[in-house]
DNA sequence: CGGGATCCTGACGCCTTCCTGACGTTCGCG
DNA sequence: CGCGAACGTCAGGAAGGCGTCAGGATCCCG
C-alpha cells in the first residue's frame, strides 16, 4: 500500500483553491482544503498531510497563526503562499517555522519545484526506515504492514499506527499521552481506555501468547514498551 | 563544542563574495569563499560547511554543475542565489537537489531568513542526554530505564523518577524536601518516610549489596546522593 | 438500503502501585 | 554504657490501573 501524499490547501478564495488543487492532482498529490484557519488546524490535525500549502491572508487567526499553531506539534513542510513580498513579511513567516515563500503571481512549474524541495527535505531525515524483524513477525514500515511467516497480519488503520509509533524507538517508553496524541491526534492525552482495547487487539494478533506479553508490554500508570526480540549480549551506548 | 556555523559562498564576483561574506560573519557564521566550482567542491569535500550559498553564473562548470557534484556525497543545505528569474530555471536548480532559489537583487534579511529556515531542519531535534554506566547497571534516559547486564531492571513509575532524578546530578546532594517535590509535585516536601521506603526498593532492585548502598547513599538529616562507579577520571566528549 | 469493518463506550474481575503503621537497627552523644 | 533520633525493612489495605468482553454508533461500499 503505497501511501499518495495529501497537500493540504489553505486559502480564503475558493478560485485559488480550486486552482492549486487540481494541478495537485494532475501531479498525483490528494489535495485537502481549508478556506479558514481554524478548519485548516482540524484538518491538519485529522488528516496529517505530507505538506501545506498556506495562504497568509486569512480571516481571524491570520496565517501567521495557522503557521505557529501547527508548528507545535507538527514537522510537516509549509510553503507559504502570499501576495505580500516584503522583506520584513518573508523574514517573519520563515522564522515563523515556513519552509519556504512564494510571492502571487507565480508560475505552477516553480511552485511544485519548491513543494519538491521542501518535502524530499522533511522526508530524507526519515528514510525508510529498516524492516524490524523478530522472532514472530517482521514489522515493515515502508509497505505499512506486519507479515507473520510472509503472511501479512490484518491490522486496523490505528491498530497499526500504535504498532508503527512504539516500533520506532525499541526499548524506549512511550507515555500513555503522547501515544494517544501521536495515534489519535492532538487534543487526545487522557483517554487511557482506548490504548487498552486496542494493546489487547493487537497483542491478539501478534503475541505469541497475548496473556503474558514479551513484545507491547505495558509500564503501569506510564505507557507502553516495544521490546523487539531479547539481544541479551550487549547493551548499546 | 558548539561547533559555529560555517557557510560556504560560491561566486565569481569578488565583490559578492565580500558582501555575503561580511554580513555572515555579522550575524555569527562563519564564511569560506569560493570563486569556481572546482574550488567550491574541494572546499566543501575539505570543510563540510554546514551551508551552502549557491551563485549558478559560475565559469566551466556551472552553479547546476557544482550543486550535482555536491548531491552525490553531501545532503548540506544548499541555496540558490542568481540573477535568473526564469522559473524554468528555478525548476531546475530546485530538481537537481537546492533547497531553495532567491533572485538577485535580494534583501539581506530575506536571505538569512531563507538561510535559517532551511538549516533548521538540519539541526538534532532532540540530544538526548547519553546513558549513564555504572559496574552494576546502566541508566538510560532516553529509553526511560535501567538495564543490568542487559537485562531491563523492572521499576515502578516513582522509583524511576526518583532514580533519574538523583543520576541527572551524579555526585550532587539531592535534598529530601527537593526530591519530594520533584517526584510527588509541589505540595510535598516533609514526608521523608516515603523516601525511606522507595529507597529501600530502589536498593534491592539495583545495589549489589542492598546492605551496604554503594550508590544511592543516605546523607542522614540531609537528603540522598547517586555516586557512578569508579571513575573520577575523566568523561569523554 | 443492507452488510461489514472499525472504532468508541461501559462494565467487571484481577492485579499492581502506593501509602501507612509497626518494629528492629544503626549511629551519635552525653 | 544508655538513650533517642533517624534510618531500613516488612506487611497490610485502599485506590486505581489494567485486560477483556460485549453492545452500540458510525462510516464506507456495493
Amino acid at each position: 500500500m503505497e501511501r499518495i501524499p495529501g497537500v493540504l490547501v489553505v486559502d480564503d478564495d475558493l478560485t485559488v483553491r480550486r486552482t492549486l488543487g487540481m494541478n495537485l492532482r494532475a501531479r498525483g498529490y490528494t489535495p485537502l482544503y481549508a478556506a479558514t484557519g481554524e478548519q485548516a488546524l482540524a484538518l491538519a490535525a485529522e488528516h496529517r498531510p505530507d505538506a501545506v500549502l498556506l495562504d497568509l491572508c486569512l480571516p481571524s487567526l491570520g496565517g501567521l497563526g495557522v503557521l505557529r499553531s501547527l508548528r507545535v506539534w507538527s514537522e510537516a513542510p509549509v510553503l507559504v503562499v502570499s501576495g505580500d513580498d516584503a522583506p520584513a513579511t518573508k523574514v517573519e513567516a520563515l522564522d515563523a517555522g515556513a519552509d519556504d515563500y512564494v510571492t502571487k503571481p507565480f508560475s505552477m512549474g516553480e511552485l511544485f519545484a519548491r513543494l519538491r524541495s521542501v518535502m524530499r527535505r522533511r522526508a530524507a531525515p526519515h528514510p525508510p526506515p529498516p524492516p524490524l524483524v523478530t522472532a514472530d513477525f517482521t514489522i515493515d514500515f515502508r509497505a505499512e504492514r506486519v507479515t507473520r511467516q510472509g503472511r501479512p497480519v490484518p491490522l486496523t488503520p490505528r491498530q497499526w499506527r500504535i504498532v508503527e509509533v512504539l516500533a520506532a524507538e525499541p526499548g524506549a517508553l512511550v507515555a500513555r499521552d503522547r501515544l494517544l496524541r501521536e495515534v489519535w491526534g492532538p487534543g487526545y492525552g487522557t483517554e487511557h481506555h482506548y490504548l487498552r482495547v486496542f494493546m489487547s487487539h493487537i497483542r491478539r494478533r501478534l503475541e505469541p501468547d497475548p496473556r503474558r506479553p514479551r513484545y507491547f508490554v505495558t509500564e503501569t500508570g506510564a505507557g507502553f514498551r516495544f521490546l523487539p526480540g531479547e539481544p541479551p549480549g550487549r547493551d548499546r551506548r
